[in-house]
DNA sequence: GGCTTGCTTGGAGTGCACTCCAACCTCATA
DNA sequence: TATGAGGTTGGAGTGCACTCCAAGCAAGCC
């Protein structure tokens, strides 16, 4: 029985340091050799299989590219996009949000407004995400110092 | 049918404006009257009534005061203890680790280091959350200045 | 007294986002 | 040729955090 791994990259992004407003993520591998396989993939992004494929019957994922025998292929374009759909995944959007904005994508150049209204108002919330967790802190800090007053050591 | 209420407060909190680092909300009533229903506290901090009792069930909050009908009566204590417990919820902190916070509470001062040990932790993850939103936000930012340069109106 | 409103309870149900299962296939290595 | 590792599928299961239900009680008003 494997062990599903959940833990986030094995193969690293290798950022060189000299490139400063640069595209945020390198890939693995150059265009032209980018077909990955789903293990691959699962490294590099922290997902798991289950959720990569999941993703997929779900309408998450533009249809994934498949090797002669049927197996998943992942390109770079396809690690671009999981990146994206993670990082709006933390903002705590729904799946279903995320589904909507796939397929506005999948309908093409004219969605344009659209996706910038969607997304204008996801960054809205990113803001007021920040804002409470700031104030949590305050919080938190208040607390911590009251604990570290009062008992000492134990 | 009673439609049930979530959203944020309808008794305001009222905070004077001349008192800088106070306490930060004040309560609906002061100490000696603060004998409140379970719908005023619904109102005053956007819980429902089911997830009121639900947290007294699962003992995340401290035994409520009765009336001599048997109807639950919410103290200023008990507001500010979920004042405290809505705003570590939306750190992220899930509800089990809270129970275990209220229970910490419950056994005395002898447990103030283990629950700054707990704030402590919980602190250094709203930073990374706060660090990740920040980074999901310079993506976003990116993508919003790309649909805002094409597609002009529509 | 009858009605409405607001509260009580234990237990069952819901929705989301995975997560796992069983049965099967393909390929590389011993 | 056997074994193991890694892949495939549809559908069922899980865990969390609520959310709702049905039945009942108590108080206030017409």
């Amino acid at each position: 029985m494997t062990v599903m791994q959940t833990t986030p990259a094995t193969i690293e992004p290798a950022t060189p340091a000299d490139i400063c407003s640069a595209p945020p993520r390198r890939h693995p591998r150059p265009d032209g050799e980018d077909r990955y396989t789903i293990s691959e993939v699962v490294a590099f992004t922290g997902l798991t299989a289950h959720t990569l494929r999941w993703y997929e019957r779900i309408g998450l994922m533009p249809h994934v590219d498949r090797s002669h025998t049927g197996q998943r292929r992942y390109s770079n374009r396809d690690l671009d996009w999981l990146g994206f759909v993670t990082k709006l995944r933390l903002t705590g959007m729904p799946v279903a949000d995320m589904v909507r904005y796939a397929e506005l994508v999948r309908e093409g150049e004219h969605t344009y407004a659209e996706r910038r209204d969607l997304l204008v108002s996801t960054r809205r919330d990113v803001l007021d995400r920040i804002a409470e967790l700031q104030d949590t802190l305050a919080v938190l800090d208040r607390k911590i110092s009251f604990y570290a007053m009062e008992g000492t050591t134990r």
